[in-house]
DNA sequence: TTGACACATGTCGATTCCGGCATATATTGG
DNA sequence: CCAATATATGCCGGAATCGACATGTGTCAA
């Protein structure tokens, strides 16, 4: 007997649907670049980049819940467009980074005044 | 005859190893902002964060694969610490947006004085 | 109205990814 | 040398992901 009562894997944390997921995939970005000239309908994205038309559908899909895009009918077209404001969260995030290593440099340059006061003391 | 000839799902671009893969996801994201207020010991980071010792090791593997962090020995213990400039390709990526983000910047103009008549309208 | 066009969505198989557990490896202390 | 500590790695199962196909849906044109 004794089952070996195997706990396995548990549900991962989810958040499936956040900036920084969408722009993981480099198709994505691909889509991402090709609507930086302007608004496209899918064809046409279709056209530019090498990919199926429900590849590029789906892409669309995710990269609009998250709202990096934004959808306009227009006749039986679909035009798509870039919402770049929608990028912030990932600059913040970049931002804490930057601040991060100008605090560091910032301790580095007291230390390094720091030294400089004891060698003065030194001399 | 004529057998059915499925061609199936196809390799898919690897690439799983590139910063915009890593930072993906959150609990690696998680282990760099752990290490933000400086160098510290996989142990440390197990206390910070809630995860497993194992599963830190694992995302600081795939961190330090694409430049993100860097490891250092001391002693029986590992000291990982940030390596900011390897964001540069998100940095630079980013920048590509807010070039689009500038072109709209009449829009996004457009909103806020909007935003600063609604506010009239509330006082 | 019917057919063609543009796009979205559903399904499926294969692959990848992630976390839990167990174990290996290296370093220190007694 | 041996035990304990600190970390990395291997293995497994489940779940998410992706792309290829097939099909559904809505819109225009004749």
């Amino acid at each position: 007997m004794s089952i070996p009562a195997y706990i396995g894997a548990v549900a991962r944390s989810s958040t499936t649907s956040d900036v920084f997921n969408a722009i993981g995939d480099a198709h994505r970005r691909e889509v991402l670049d090709a609507l930086i000239s302007g608004e496209k309908a899918v064809g046409a994205i279709v056209d530019d980049l090498s990919m199926s038309q429900p590849q590029v559908s789906k892409h669309l899909r995710v990269l609009r819940e998250v709202g990096l895009v934004r959808c306009r009918k227009e006749g039986r077209r679909r035009l798509y467009r870039l919402e770049p404001a929608h990028l912030e969260p990932l600059h913040e995030w970049l931002a804490n980074y930057e601040r991060a290593l100008n605090d560091r440099l910032d301790r580095v340059d007291g230390y390094l005044k720091e030294l400089q006061r004891h060698q003065g003391e030194l001399q």
